[in-house]
DNA sequence: TTGAAAGCGCTAACAA
DNA sequence: TTGTTAGCGCTTTCAA
């Protein structure tokens, strides 16, 4: 009556063979001769046998698992890219433990050091900062880490992004040719990497090419949620800006229904460039022009990355860009 | 040179007890002189050392990590549940291994023998359809198992959801009091238990309350995706509909965009109810009167009864039902 | 309060 | 091609 009880040694006794074997057709592994695997099978069908992937762990060191850390589920741009580490971690027969860090420094050191106790075979790292006391515990890490759509500033660990200076440069360029002489910067912390040394270095970048001067006003720092985009509504009118570059989706949205409900028109008054092109995008009214990421292919990429070099294959490319593209839709004008 | 080799035995040596003793210190078991706990606890940070989860897996049977079912974490309704679950579940010293199912039926079976032969100690399964093969794998299982936000129609596994019917049925006379006549329900598929058993049973219930008879032309049936409910909107057009419960929050900004790109106007010309509160029915404008669904609680919930479960503590009850609201934004008269 | 020792279910030499 | 056997790193009786 007790369920899943049944062990490798049971099939073993039941097949007439040692454990030794039956462990072998189990891992598909090196010479069985083709009768003693099909009556193995055959036991290991008939008794219902599942091999103990704990056991298996312990014994050869590796868990098929792998620990993805996000800093939250419910951040549809993360969310993406989780679902492309999945998809391709199971394609290699790996789970995925998932983690939320909510980007939170000592909480990201917190589920690091406890995926690395459940003897993962390698991590997914995915987080706007990155910490010099994280890259350290990555350095120490026996696991390997990827880092996917995540910027290490130090650019030791291997990782999966888009050129986000280039990507923010290209947008700024076109907000320039539309004539647009006050133009914003609306992004997350400037504490992360991402928007500090990345993004608004591409703005900068293009603002200088078209020399145009810089203006410390027009860079909006929030915390990247609609709520704040929404706020930052009045302080834009205030400014009296005409077009805005925003890192994030959510926050575009916040920012565009701010000023769509201020009576502001979307794009003829105020033009809006956000970033990840997720799903969201095109739900909004007008709907957002947007760096077009491939958020699906960032995770999927950077999880294959990660099982070369779990299986120490070799590397071409330790930072990995993919190609990025601009596309226009409602909330600029053409 | 070789990283992460110290073991208990390594710290028992270092701290010249045995290793039944450090393993005792390490679970903060029984009784251990608070000295000799000290000592080595000192040892352990000297050395960092750190438990290895799998072989304490192996020895133990517990491996303090729950396996989570979910059909797509791109999906905002689901990823929400699968916050609240990772969150308690960390507060419980549980790690969750997640896999998406795609609400496939042959990938729920295989995802859920894979977990159980990862030895997880209890699964939280999220599905909009639950075949009767799964159920006879649920089962089976010798975890235990929850279902979060998920309908199995026997009643026979603990789950946590809201009253569908009755929340349906809300909107539905809501609907009608506005003195609407076409009144659409616009679902996922009605293959899917809550679809066919619990929603589309509170619609008729409000209907027959009111003496409105039941038209079949005012089902319709999608999968579930904005890009459905947008071609809908011609559809709804002909019938001459004037207001719509939809199931899907993604679904029902379809419908809603599709209808407002055809220069209908909501709330004046149609009026729409959604389902899950996420955030996307607030982004959208007009924002969208929903079901207001405690998302988060759900899955932190069933996860805490999962525990229980785990702990053989006392369950009140095997099937919870958390309240729910119906919240009127733009998206309907007032 | 502590230690000795037997597993947990499997893999991986090494032999045969 | 198959079997024997020693672990993997820990928990958990059972004794002391």
């Amino acid at each position: 009556m007790d369920k899943q009880s049944v062990t490798i040694y049971d099939v073993a006794r039941e097949s007439k063979v040692s454990m030794a074997t039956v462990s072998r057709v189990l891992n598909g592994n090196s010479n069985v001769r083709p009768a003693t695997k099909q009556k193995v099978m055959d036991v290991i069908n008939k008794m219902e046998y599942r091999p103990n992937a704990v056991a298996r762990g312990l014994a050869s060191k590796k868990t098929t698992t792998v620990g993805v850390i996000i800093p939250d589920v419910t951040d549809e741009y993360f969310a993406s890219l989780a679902r492309g580490i999945d998809d391709i971690a199971s394609m290699y027969k790996y789970n995925i433990i998932l983690a939320n860090s909510d980007d939170n420094p000592d909480k990201q050191i917190k589920v690091l050091n406890n995926l690395l106790s459940k003897q993962v075979d390698g991590i997914i790292f995915m987080g706007n900062e990155i910490s010099d006391e994280l890259i350290i515990e990555f350095k120490r890490s026996n696991a390997p880490i990827v880092l996917a759509g995540s910027i290490d500033d130090s650019g030791s660990v291997p990782s999966v992004n888009i050129d986000y200076t280039d990507a923010v440069m290209d947008e700024t360029i076109q907000l320039i040719k539309h004539s647009n002489r006050k133009i914003a910067f609306i992004s997350g912390s400037l504490n992360q990497t991402i928007n500090k040394k990345y993004r608004l270095k591409g703005y900068r970048k293009a603002l200088k090419k078209y020399n145009y001067k810089f203006d410390d006003k027009m860079i909006f720092e929030t915390n990247s949620s609609y709520e704040d985009g929404y706020k930052l509504a009045n302080k834009l009118i205030n400014e009296k800006v005409k077009a805005a570059i925003v890192t994030n989706d959510e926050l575009a949205a916040g920012v565009m229904n701010g000023l769509t409900d201020s009576g502001i028109n979307i794009p003829n008054d105020f033009e809006i460039f956000t970033s990840n092109n997720t799903k969201l995008s095109k739900m909004v009214r007008p709907q957002l022009s947007s760096i077009t990421q491939p958020l699906y292919d960032i995770g999927a990429v950077s999880m294959r990355l990660l099982t070369k070099i779990m299986n120490n294959e070799p590397i071409n490319e330790k930072q990995v860009l993919l190609n990025y593209d601009i596309l226009q839709r409602d909330s600029t004008k053409v």
